[in-house]
DNA sequence: GTGAAAGCGCTAACAT
DNA sequence: ATGTTAGCGCTTTCAC
């Protein structure tokens, strides 16, 4: 079933198809009503290879994040791909694990794949851009990612203030008279990054000076910081609330807690739903997923659209504190 | 850059280009070495369109799935993703959530897309084959189910007796004294109707009757399930053991006794990364999704293969029990 | 408003 | 072992 097919069905000609296929006014109503029904009839749909092969696009977007089943990349994930499919776009996914070379093999896969744009999910793709050479095909489609901010001719970036979130925090808890914060991160990304800067920058507006006694790197698993507060909690060391860069280390902190039966502030990031599950249940920083992702895909099609000069390179949301009982609201 | 520019630079035709791109064995080796390097050199890559629109695929599979940011969803696609890729396959994505419609509607955008093969995720999908006529689709591209049994021409199902691990679990709770046992559901797909057959058969082998009253479904929420339970508690309702069709609701329940000052047993389904992140940590019947999704890649290389007349249509694995704090393991 | 024909880049059957 | 050529099904330019 092809063009030809309807074409002769209607007595026109194969172009004509093509003007009724792809809303072209020139066509007369008439025929465009007959050509119309006949692929209706016909249950004819048209070959989208051959399409992309004349246009070199077939309206697909490539999705990049290290792992979906982390709940922080299956919920952008779960933001962004019904609305590219509103759009008229297939949305391809990679998980491509932790490893560079991986990440940019799958980049160059989508790249060999014509996609029409890629969405990097998480700023630990930034690193890909750390030695520009190792982008060469930088340039022919349009990159955004999705927290991570790098400077690259068309690459997009939407991310969140978690810098200033953090800042906040920091000064919260502060204020709430808590001096010694252990803040438990796993890597340190552009995101990780600007996390500790932001807590810095709080402690410093609150006069506290930050320890680096109490800044611990831990693998992101629940167990790794279980184990990590347990001991710290063994060996007496002074703290008396935490901040961690992921829920899933707050809530291991938590558990911590728990089994040694103290109580103190714990507040996570990301505000997934491990957050609610958690007991107590866990008070996190938002980062704004569900501003991020509509955000990022409105600039993808701004872009595609030809419109990428009148389109801001870096979108910055703010985060917002979600209270739970982990850390109570005060006025 | 094309297959042309190749061949002139080379000085062979584009047929000789065309068999060392795709390893025909009939190339003299210098000749091959050459065309290598010309390819190397000037960084050129097939165009996938084109060879798509001469072999009618390009290697694509699509994945379908109710919503991605759940857990056990995520799970399954971050374990089918890397493993297709590695063969070759390229995923395309879709949310569908849960109206037939869309289900209906995704389907038809992946076939109409000419994927090489399609991947349904989860036993909602179930719904989809319920009127054939719904379905005319099927048999142009094999359909692969996770999780879910129904019979179809050219539909391969992956499952795991969950049935089987209710039944048992119930037992044991029997077993172990436990003679009221709560049971929370939120859908009657075909996993959820083998979940509540399999709790009446193991009631039955202990010698004890389903209580209604005690079957109710709820939302597949944590706060409904919570909702019910403290409900329930309030009421004074009878019961001393509490098993959940999903995690999510599990850790619901456990929150409501948690709350009431209460301890029963509580046993929940997927072993999803809540179970462990719930407090007391959450023993969860596992339904195996790490043997599920290789088995299914294996089904659909398989089939594509040609080899579908030597494919088993339902293939199915034992489910078991993982133990964490909520039901300790008894001798 | 409609048709004829070239071209998109590849594969594979056939010829040499 | 290598070259020639006819498709694959669509879009689009150029005539009419």
């Amino acid at each position: 079933m092809t063009i030809y097919d309807i074409a002769k069905t209607c007595g026109v000609s194969i172009a004509t198809v093509s003007r009724v296929l792809n809303g072209s006014a020139k066509v007369r109503a008439a025929t465009r009503d007959k050509v119309l029904a006949a692929m209706e009839e016909q249950k004819y749909t048209p070959n989208p290879f051959a399409r992309g092969l004349g246009l070199d696009s077939m309206k697909t977007v490539g999705i990049l994040c290290t792992d979906i089943s982390d709940a922080f990349f299956a919920k952008a994930v779960s933001l962004v791909e019904p609305n590219l499919r509103s759009r008229g776009f297939d949305v391809i996914l990679g998980c491509t694990g932790n490893d560079p070379a991986d990440k940019k093999k799958y980049l160059h896969l989508f790249l060999e794949r014509h996609v029409d744009a890629i969405i990097l999910i998480g700023s630990s793709f930034g690193e890909i851009f750390d030695h520009s050479h190792m982008v060469p095909a930088t340039g022919k489609v349009p990159i955004f990612i999705i927290n991570c901010n790098v400077k690259f001719p068309n690459v997009y970036c939407v991310v969140c203030d978690e810098a200033g979130g953090f800042c906040e925090t920091a000064q919260l808890l502060a204020k709430g008279g808590y001096k010694h914060i252990l803040y438990l991160y796993d890597r340190l990304t552009y995101s990780g990054k600007q996390k500790l800067k932001g807590l810095h920058e709080g402690l410093k507006k609150s006069k506290l000076e930050a320890n680096p006694q109490l800044e611990i790197m831990v693998e992101r698993t629940m167990s790794d910081a279980k184990n990590v507060v347990d001991k710290l909690l063994a060996e007496k060391k002074p703290f008396d609330a935490i901040i961690a860069s992921e829920d899933i280390l707050a809530i291991g902190a938590q558990k911590a807690l728990v089994a040694a039966g103290l109580s103190m502030p714990v507040i996570g990031c990301n505000n997934s739903i491990l957050a609610s599950c958690s007991t107590p249940a866990l008070t996190s920083l938002d980062n704004r997923l569900e501003a991020l992702c509509p955000a990022t895909v409105n600039v993808l099609l701004q872009v595609l659209e030809g419109k990428g000069k009148m389109t801001p390179s870096v979108t910055t949301f703010e985060p917002y504190l979600c209270y739970r009982d982990s850390f109570k609201k005060t006025e």
